[in-house]
DNA sequence: TCGATATACCTTGACAGGCGATGTATGTAT
DNA sequence: ATACATACATCGCCTGTCAAGGTATATCGA
């Protein structure tokens, strides 16, 4: 994964909202999205994708059912709650407050790297 | 401090890094300009900032050295290092990177919030 | 002279998010 | 048979951050 994950770090719930928000999914298919988009630089581990999905349905942000499908591995579907869409408008307004400060924050003056 | 800390967790070692490749500084000076910088919406936490430095040097990307004041607090200098040049501009680089790609990751495919 | 405030450093213990490792189970392709 | 992809989940560790506490010097006003 060559971006680093610690930058990453904080996002991870706003990425899934984000997904969510488009339609209802399931944690396979998040990741895969996720793989997608990115061009394959990154994807969640699992152990953080699904820590994720428990804090956003402990905070009442989704909500889960089980899938109906007859064939293949069962898959718990995740929907967003009104809480869910609110949550999000305020992270991705906070994004791009904290893109504006951190890169005020590491300008150097005036000097070329 | 209204920005959230954990979007600039990651960023903490990289915004001390580019306030000392414009100059050597100290610890308070370091927290102040950012918070300055910043227009009162941030700042360090003291055990971050000394967390970080201490970080930094174990890994040769600053050295420190004793300011020779002879009135006032003493002041512990730190001075970037070729090393923390170098890894400076490989966090800028990334920092791009992953700027981008949070942008792609969060989009809501057409929706407006 | 006493107290408040600013400057300046530092550490300890706890917490939270992310991650490596591991486990379960079904379906498909070779 | 065996490997791979799909799909879920948890345990224990690591690391960066933070609240709280501590030390010391200098200044300014009451």
């Amino acid at each position: 994964m060559p971006i680093a994950a610690d930058l990453i770090r904080g996002h991870t719930e706003t990425i899934i909202l984000a997904h969510l928000y488009s339609r209802d999914s399931y944690g396979y298919e998040v990741n895969k999205s996720i793989y997608e988009k990115s061009g394959g630089r990154y994807e969640l581990k699992e152990a953080t994708l699904y820590g994720a999905f428990r804090r956003l349905e402990e905070a009442g942000r989704i909500e889960s059912f089980w899938g109906d499908e007859n064939t293949g591995a069962r898959r718990r579907y995740y929907r967003i709650t009104e809480r869910g869409r609110s949550a999000l408008r305020e992270n991705l307004d906070e994004w791009g407050d904290a893109k504006k400060l951190i890169d005020i924050l590491i300008q150097t003056e005036g000097e070329r790297l």
